[in-house]
DNA sequence: TTGACATGAAACCAAAAGGTTTCTTATAAA
DNA sequence: TTTATAAGAAACCTTTTGGTTTCATGTCAA
């Protein structure tokens, strides 16, 4: 899963407000669709790109297709930008030891 | 400075590949194309894109053009992440309580 | 002051991104 | 067993992105 998929994913920003909508549960394309302007379609494109960027799980039940959020995925990025933290603040070293120390 | 423009500056692995240059200090223009396969006008592209996203901060000094990091853009990125730190990881949750703290 | 150097600017190009419409398939329900 | 519903797939379109080449400009140094 190369890291770069992962920064690409949340690049878009509907895609950013898809992952606060599945922060609450599980959810339909029908059920995340509803929620913007853009065709099915579309949307089933933003969900296949968070998928590569391991951001979303699938499963299939009956004839829905249900997708659930794998916040796990943002922690590369979180330790990128461990990384130019310590350039930022000091105080901040607290993340990126957090983040390290969850490695263990 | 909308969120949307350090979201897009991080999503190209060159820019991020300037980013980790420029953590090292104050680079000309020329000085940063000659770490790259690309041509300069494209290196310029980079830049200005950095610059958008206030990730790099440009002075003039003679006849070259000098950028620097300004990796404190970076922390509306921490903070979005922080949100969803909780749900990968409670112990994470120091993430958050960090970001927060340095607001005051 | 003439030449070399560091950069900016503009025109252009191919590929990727974000979207649409149309058609097909699979499941559920009447 | 029809009919309605949920979704996948493919073809297509426009805009953005990442790159190039060419030319102009400003500054330093012989």
């Amino acid at each position: 899963m190369p890291e770069q998929l992962v920064f690409r994913a949340i690049a878009d920003p509907t895609r950013r407000s898809i992952m606060a909508m599945l922060a609450n549960g599980e959810h339909s394309l029908g059920d995340i669709a509803s929620n913007y302007e853009m065709t099915r379609p579309a949307v089933t494109k933003h969900l296949k790109i968070l998928e590569q960027g391991g951001l979303v799980k699938v499963r299939t039940q009956g004839r829905e297709r249900l997708h659930t959020l794998q916040p796990e995925a943002l922690r590369s990025v979180a330790e990128w930008i461990s990384f130019f933290s310590q350039f930022w603040d000091e105080k901040l070293d607290n993340l990126k030891r957090a983040v390290e120390a969850d490695d263990e």
